[in-house]
RNA sequence: GCACCCGUAGCUCAACUGGACAGAGCAUCGGUCUUCGGAACCGAGGGUUGGGGGUUCGAAUCCCUCCGGGUGUACCA
């Protein structure tokens, strides 16, 4: 149980007491803005003394007497208008510090209800080079099934790759007339990608005004594309071709980023079920014809939803559904994730609509939106081109360069041995791998974010590099006080305030982690870690450890840097960053 | 046209979904220290939360209305 639930029972049984509405007393307890006024307070007073007719002071003095006092809340106290400023006793955070610190999972307990989640997540268009934009989706997935995982859910992870779309005309069509036949035999896939853009280079138009008067290169495009959908021998023995260097050239940035998928689905996997989804849907009229195509339709002000088009071909929107089935049949999940663009809300809207209309009751679905990657102009970045300086594989190579050129000290530190030229290899791109991630996560996800390398590549203030360092500051103190592998078991102390205050924020774990999962929002977690890392810092700066007065109050603080690099630790890798013991 | 989203310090962003004087990081200015790891710490300045109205004990947050920007919208996926 978290701490705040602990308070909430507690906030519970006083307004049982007094006649009050539990429930909403329960939930009007939050964490205090400012700590000043204490760990956490519970606002229902104000709110209730409207209700009943009585001065809110008066309802905060009530329940505050009836808490229960049995040693883990201080006596609660009224402030301002009626907030009710609780705090925890001493021997309380030292009671589940220690606790902490003996669990091996950091207190965390199992779920009430454990869900099983079905994320889908980071879904490239294959055979266009990965840039900056697809960093969003694939980190943030990843640190959501992270996430669940460590709290104790069941998480399946899949890709939806792009592998049947248009982008495969584009390569099909440069592969017949404009192939570097050398070129292709010594590197696939560089030369896949070349294609590409020099394809491009040949449309009449711009991709903004796509469907205009006559552009030979694009409708030659199209036409592959089609004769690919229609199984054209030629074209789909080709697509097979090319599908294992494209597949090539995405790993090799899911290996650095240390992203992983138990299953790679594509559009074309569920290519066989497309026609049978669009007859069920129109049997059971919830499609129906329309201009030659086959819809859904919505209300007056909504647009329909093509199932089918004109041509006889099958759109998105009936690839998410036949998707949507398949899952739910498969894993039989109680939620269904998309980490996608936020510029297909209404796409999911539509496709969660259909897919309730069909029957499919068991999966919660969700679209986690997340906002564009804007360029420094303000403007959504462009992935037509993919110039170098975009490309997610420059930004993290520049990453990990810069990382690189950082002071690190020359020797690890004092009796230590120095970091050889491997280790700092290992750091440099640790921290700048960090430092990207980071700076994506850290942010609201529902936002657009303006691309910034300084930002991304930044390495003091609210990034991993400073995490990283906090942790290894931790690491540190424990070799030299003998524990390089942990510390054994030790009474906690608080004396000064910087150590209670610490304490409160590390048992703040729990909580940190079920607040992130509620709306699917790491940056809650790097928030969190900022608190830790400062609430480290104060104590740090005025607490010595090794220098400790005595030696009880050594042991305490040597169990306080260990619980406050294991937390760190935890953390950082569930948003799929790597922690460093020396840097 | 219709629908959805956004506007917060010089810049980039928070604000636990209606709670206490709107907080951080950069940047700027000033300070600390014979470093338990200086990739550190402390402090200062900087705001009519785009404007106006409303609801509420209480609004950046909810409603209305302007202004400014973005995105999506029947045959790309």
């Amino acid at each position: 149980m978290t701490l705040i639930q602990k308070i909430r029972d507690r906030m519970a049984l006083a307004a049982d007491q007094l006649g009050f509405p539990v429930a909403e007393v329960a939930a009007s307890v939050r964490p205090c803005g400012d700590p000043a006024h204490g760990h956490y307070q519970a606002n229902a007073a104000m709110a209730l003394g409207k209700k009943l007719g009585k001065p809110p002071r008066d309802v905060a003095t009530q329940l505050a007497a009836s808490v229960p006092q049995d040693g883990f809340l201080q006596a609660p106290e009224v402030a301002g208008p009626g907030f009710l400023n609780l705090r925890l006793t001493d021997d309380a955070i030292a009671f589940h510090l220690e606790k902490m610190a003996k669990s091996p999972d950091l207190a965390l307990e199992q779920p009430e209800k454990k869900r099983r989640l079905v994320i889908d997540f980071s879904s490239p268009n294959v055979a266009k080079p990965m840039h900056v934009g697809h960093l969003r989706s694939t980190i943030l997935g990843d640190a959501l099934a992270r996430l669940f995982r460590t709290l104790g859910h069941e998480v399946v992870t899949l890709n939806h790759l792009g592998d049947w779309g248009a982008q495969f005309g584009i390569l099909l069509y440069g592969y017949k007339n404009l192939l570097d036949q050398a070129a292709f035999k010594t590197d696939p896939v560089k030369e896949l990608a070349r294609l590409y853009v020099e394809v491009r280079k040949h449309f009449a138009v711009d991709e903004e005004e796509e469907g205009e008067a006559g552009d030979p290169v694009r409708d030659a495009c199209r036409q592959e594309t089609a004769k690919l959908h229609q199984g054209d021998v030629e074209n789909l023995r080709l697509w097979r071709e090319f599908m294992p260097f494209c597949l090539e050239d995405i790993n090799r940035a899911y290996r650095r980023l240390g992203v992983t998928f138990d299953h790679i689905r594509g559009e074309s996997f569920y290519q066989p079920f497309l026609a049978e989804v669009a007859a069920e849907l129109e049997q059971a009229k919830i499609a129906e014809p329309s201009q030659g195509a086959l819809v859904v339709l919505f209300g007056e002000n909504e647009a329909p939803a093509l199932i089918r088009k004109r041509d006889g071909a099958f759109t998105y929107a009936t690839t998410d559904l036949a998707a949507v089935r398949h899952r739910t049949d498969n894993f039989q999940p109680t939620d269904i994730v998309y980490v996608v663009d936020s510029r297909q809300a209404q796409h999911f809207k539509q496709v969660f609509e259909i897919a309730r209309r069909w029957g499919i009751q068991g999966p919660r679905l969700h679209h986690v939106a997340f906002g564009s990657v804007l360029g420094s102009d303000g403007k959504p970045i462009k992935t037509r081109d993919g110039k170098a300086s975009t490309t997610l594989e420059g930004l993290l190579d520049e990453a990990v360069r810069l990382a690189g050129t950082m002071h690190a000290p020359p020797e690890g530190g004092e009796g230590e041995k120095p970091i050889t030229p491997e280790e700092a290899a290992q750091v440099a791109e640790a921290v700048g791998i960090g430092a990207v991630k980071y700076a994506d996560l850290s942010q609201n996800r529902t936002t657009d974010y303006k691309f910034n390398w300084d930002k991304m590549l930044a390495m003091d203030g609210n990034t991993a590099t400073y995490m990283q360092y906090a942790y290894a500051r931790c690491r540190s103190i424990l070799r030299k006080a003998g524990h390089p592998d942990g510390v054994p078991e030790a009474k906690i102390i608080l004396g000064a305030p910087e150590e209670k205050f610490l304490g409160v924020v590390l048992l703040r774990y729990a909580e940190a982690l079920e607040s992130a999962a509620e709306d699917f929002r790491p940056n809650v977690l790097t928030a969190y870690l900022w608190d830790l890392a400062k609430a480290y810092s104060v104590f740090f700066q005025n607490c010595p450890v090794l220098r400790a007065p005595d030696e009880v109050t050594q042991h305490s603080r040597l169990a306080m840097c260990a619980l406050t690099a294991r937390v760190l630790k935890s953390v950082l890798e569930i948003l799929g960053i790597r922690v460093l013991e020396r840097m």
